[in-house]
DNA sequence: GATCCGTGGAG
DNA sequence: TCTCCAAGGAT
């Protein structure tokens, strides 16, 4: 057994059971993974869209992706290009490109159903830790210990009496998750979803709503006078970098219809765009047939703001290859588009 | 282990 | 306006 259980009582473990899992089965919200007819698939669609996206920027995107792709091979089926653009606005790319891979590899390896062993899961790209307990336990009924960053504010607030969890998952973190598990399966597996809604909807954050909270009087954190946090977390940087110019780049790919594939970014000496991302000067030049003119303009923003940021070799580079890794294609004439 | 990777709503 | 941060993963 590991020493952090033994700062918490069992007895306040076995009422934090019943009282969030309680709670749960009230408040928890209406989402359309976690209905009975929910697919593994469809769990997993979820799981990958909510890294590190809020739930209703989430929900009509997997609508979409139910209805287009209802099975790991119908995505598998299409260019991976097709994912990226029905990604839609939800950020971070290459996780549509990771999920299509992934279902690639579940028709080669798995006969296109989704497995359910955190084991088989964790082989597959774009599939850690948290998500591959998280299928499995919502999915599959296998109480794998779930560790996302609600259940880590609600455990460091309720048992640890800390504002935050640590800045990055420790082992102690994962070991207290271990002990806090219900013995009974069907019970843990509630409770993998019970404390992550509480984070997500009472424990939060922000300004935490304790009045509405079903274990305030457990709290640690609450019965320390809510310390202030022990750290301050770091921003992430945005403004002005290169992932800003892709971004925009991305968003003008995505628009572009599938019939008019490619725009015309190239260099006013004529240079293929490999060639003018790597050079000195360059303007573009569209063909404002192919796109619309909002997006043209935006295309011509960003193009400017690459030309202003990368001031130097290695940073075009690295800009180059990250439109690269998100699944931007060159043609040889120095058109680009996303792959398929 | 520190960094990087998109996007947009809330305070 | 500006900062924070949201069901993480890969390098």
């Amino acid at each position: 057994m590991h020493k952090g259980k033994e700062f918490v009582d069992t007895s306040s473990i076995a009422q934090a059971h019943q009282r969030i899992n309680g709670w749960f089965s009230e408040a928890a919200r209406d989402l359309p993974w976690r209905r009975p007819d929910a697919t593994p698939w469809g769990i997993m669609v979820s799981e990958f869209m909510l890294q590190q996206t809020p739930v209703v920027r989430v929900l009509p995107v997997w609508h979409e992706w139910m209805r287009r792709w209802p099975t790991p091979a119908l995505l598998a089926a299409e260019p991976s290009g097709e994912a990226v653009r029905a990604w839609g606005r939800l950020g971070y790319p290459r996780r549509a490109l990771r999920l299509h891979a992934a279902a690639v590899t579940i028709v080669e390896e798995y006969d296109g159903a989704v497995p359910g062993s955190p084991e088989a899961l964790l082989s597959l790209p774009g599939v850690g830790g948290y998500t591959a307990a998280a299928i499995s336990s919502f999915a599959f009924r296998i109480p794998a210990v779930v560790v996302d960053t609600n259940i880590r504010r609600v455990h460091a607030r309720l048992f640890t009496g800390n504002a935050l969890p640590e800045p990055a998952l420790t082992a102690a973190e994962n070991a207290l998750a271990a002990d806090l598990m219900p013995a009974d399966p069907e019970q843990a597996n509630i409770w993998n979803a019970a404390v992550m809604e509480l984070g997500a909807l009472i424990c939060t954050a922000r300004s935490p709503q304790c009045m509405d909270c079903p274990v305030q009087d457990l709290c640690s954190w609450v019965a320390a006078g809510k310390p202030e946090p022990h750290y301050t977390p770091k921003g992430q940087a945005w403004h002005g970098t290169d992932r800003q110019v892709r971004g925009a780049i991305m968003g003008v790919l995505r628009e572009a219809p599938v019939s008019v594939p490619r725009m015309d970014l190239v260099h006013s000496n004529g240079q293929a765009v490999p060639e003018v991302l790597l050079g000195e000067h360059f303007e573009p030049a569209l063909a404002p047939e192919s796109i619309g003119e909002l997006a043209e303009r935006r295309v011509v923003e960003a193009w400017k703001k690459l030309s202003a940021l990368t001031a130097d070799k290695k940073q075009r580079e690295s800009c180059l290859e990250g439109l690269l890794r998100d699944g931007l294609a060159f043609e040889a004439d120095g058109r680009i588009s996303l792959h398929g």
